[in-house]
DNA sequence: TCTAATTTCTTGACTGTCGAGAAAAAAGCA
DNA sequence: TGCTTTTTTCTCGACAGTCAAGAAATTAGA
């Protein structure tokens, strides 16, 4: 069914959209506020002193002499309003990093990662979380939200890690790994899905649609869809463990035939020296094995070319298959592995020229995307701040009475 | 970016609550709709004196002796505020009705299907349709949307067919064949993505999300998928010519090792029969005919079960994708090829049941839906109203500054 | 005929947006 | 310095919408 509105809810979306706009563009005065957002002046004032009343906003002096008239007044977010933590986990590291509302990088510092029981490893992020804390500050009450990603499977609503390369399918509820004592949103996602997030931000316009690939010893896969409203909807489907083959190469995972089990790193290594396909190689493969594999392809190793081009068409076969089931869009590489795309690419594109979507909507674009690592802040920061500024806004109204 | 919002567009929303819950609950008085929107008693006599004075619904007299107190009077739509046409095309038949307002059928035919160009095709539904309006006693106008169905694969917003098994890959605009004359809305919809739309909105509560497979000459399917906002999403993505097998069987479409290609009625055929996998029988094949195979293989015959078994798999495989990239949901067969389901099933299972999704998740909810047409007709219906009551209500302001 | 029960309608308070114009503040100029 | 021009911000009244409470309407039953 669909829901009721009120005034109320109004003037929810439309601090919102204020908010949204300050986040996008930095600093903006008053009439630039009013401007881009299509709201009245009058509206835009009774906003914005909403907001400062409650300490979300603040007007910032300057003494930028920019010609005639009165001079403008800088709204921008009160860095004090609320601070953010955000955990990248990765296959061998953790990396921590405080941000302020504002968006700047206050502290950031990188772990190695060596348990491997979850009891082990929620306890050593508990207690770099607090390390975190107590080099900084600020209160631990000040942290409005605290954003995790990792590769793998995440549930959706729930900050559940269901399934990951390193810690398979024990299932951590990354609320019981925050533990008591923290009031923050926890969010959890996945790793690609940020990067997919990231990209959508970047682009100007926006697209429709696009999917981004992150290639390693895993397989991510990040999609983010523009919807009619305004919003994107980002999702991260299962795709490096989606079926490539029926009953086909032993995965990681225990399946048999997913794209990983033909596309990642481990695969490659495995097509390239010629092991069994139900045998599975260590958990890390070096990145420098993988190079030295590239290398030897690239100089013409029959066998080395054969392993990237397998990988490529297994990829291939796996985004015409995303295209069918989620329509045409551009597809970004990333990860580690980007750096073999030339070894790659024919193969892609030979396993998706088959195929009757790429027939009837042509090759999609594909584009390799340097930099993953920031990518995935960005998408972090980006959702992160979402979230939080609707829950201000929303946690307005009683504050609100109490004040009056 | 967020949209603005504004005090309008909140009674806006709240009129099309009105109008959804009068839909979907059939005739209801002031106290019932003010329980069930939660709007208050107030607002629904401002909502609905609007909207009568808008000629959009009416008082509806009743001789009920409910008991004592002031007797209900009740709202219902007015039946002659708008009509629909519905057009349901299969494959070798096309389907007209005409229904009012409150969505009673008033008139139905169906023609038989025998062009082929696509200038003939639109001729003939250009002259039904005229067939259609002159049979009544209403006026052209006063049609306000006319609601296309056809398997193959359509454009989402513009109401062009991509491509349907019967023409190819023609590109069909369906205002253009509807041609001048008209200024009715045009919706053009993939019949399955109709049929999931008719599943979402019997089902009691809303299943956050749901497939429906159709089966039959080609494969079809329709996603619905139940957005937090309470609007449901759906979508009809190109299953049927997914890569089922790299450089597989040949399908009717031109490309190779299509879904289709294994699962569909033709395939069945050729399996059974060992015509070689590149020859493609006839475009349609008689219904008698897949069901003597369905006879042979219960009675034991080992190509003809292996023919269902094959298709199966195709299916099964296919659904673990669908899962794999959309998310674990229950999944509904329905179309002709449903009775042939208790050969199928086994190949289904054992096609689902070695990827990571199912080990993870389970085995999805796999359930027979009965009579693909009525679960047509109700999407088209659902989906009509929806789009003409939105209109509607857009259309309401002026009117109303008009009336004053 | 009166009262109780039930439903519908109306009214005043409140919240919100909008547009116009007042107020503020700095630069230009005599 | 004092006045004007220009630009920005702020304020105010009109208007639209929702809500809660109570008035009005209408019927059954005593």
């Amino acid at each position: 069914m669909l829901a009721k509105s009120s005034t109320e809810l109004v003037r929810q979306q439309n601090s919102a959209l204020v908010l949204s706009v300050l986040r996008r563009h930095g600093r903006l005065s008053h009439t630039e506020l009013s401007e881009t957002t299509k709201l009245s002046s009058g509206t835009v004032s009774a906003i914005t002193a909403d907001l400062e009343r409650h300490a979300i906003i603040e007007k910032i002096e300057q003494q930028a002499a920019a010609g005639r008239g009165r001079p403008r007044v800088l709204f921008g977010q009160r860095r004090d309003c609320g601070f953010v933590i955000v955990v990248v986990i990765s296959s061998d590291l953790i990396q921590y990093s405080l941000v302020d509302y504002a968006g700047t990088l206050l502290d950031r510092f990188t772990e190695g990662r060596q348990e491997n029981s979850a009891q082990a490893f929620a306890a050593a992020i508990r207690a770099a979380l607090e390390r975190l804390i107590s080099r900084s500050s600020i209160d631990r009450e000040q942290v409005l939200l605290v954003s995790f990603s990792s590769k793998g499977l995440v549930s959706a609503e729930k900050p559940l890690l269901v399934w990951s390369p390193m810690l398979g399918g024990e299932g951590i509820d990354f609320r019981i790994v925050l533990g008591q004592g923290w009031n923050a949103r926890t969010l959890l996602n996945n790793e690609t899905l940020l990067v997919a997030k990231a990209l959508q931000q970047r682009q100007n316009p926006a697209l429709p649609a696009l999917a981004a690939v992150s290639l390693g010893h895993s397989i991510g896969l990040g999609i983010a869809k523009m919807r009619p409203g305004g919003e994107t909807e980002i999702s991260a489907p299962n795709f490096g463990h989606m079926l490539h083959i029926p009953s086909g190469a032993l995965c990681r995972c225990g399946a048999r035939g997913c794209i990983e089990a033909y596309a990642g790193f481990y695969a490659v290594l495995r097509a390239a020296f010629e092991v069994p396909l139900d045998t599975i190689p260590a958990k890390i493969v070096p990145l420098a094995e993988v190079d030295k594999i590239a290398g030897k392809a690239r100089q013409g190793n029959r066998m080395a070319g054969f392993a990237f081009r397998q990988a490529g068409i297994a990829l291939g076969n796996g985004l015409s298959r995303l295209l069918s089931l989620h329509g045409h869009m551009p597809v970004f590489i990333t990860g580690p592995g980007m750096r073999y795309y030339d070894l790659l690419s024919q193969g892609v594109e030979e396993g998706l020229a088959q195929t009757q979507v790429v027939k009837l909507s042509g090759m999609p674009r594909l584009e390799v995307a340097a930099d993953e690592p920031s990518l995935v802040f960005e998408g972090h920061l980006g959702l992160a701040f979402s979230f939080i500024d609707q829950d201000i806004i929303a946690q307005r109204a009683p504050l609100q009475a109490a004040g009056e």
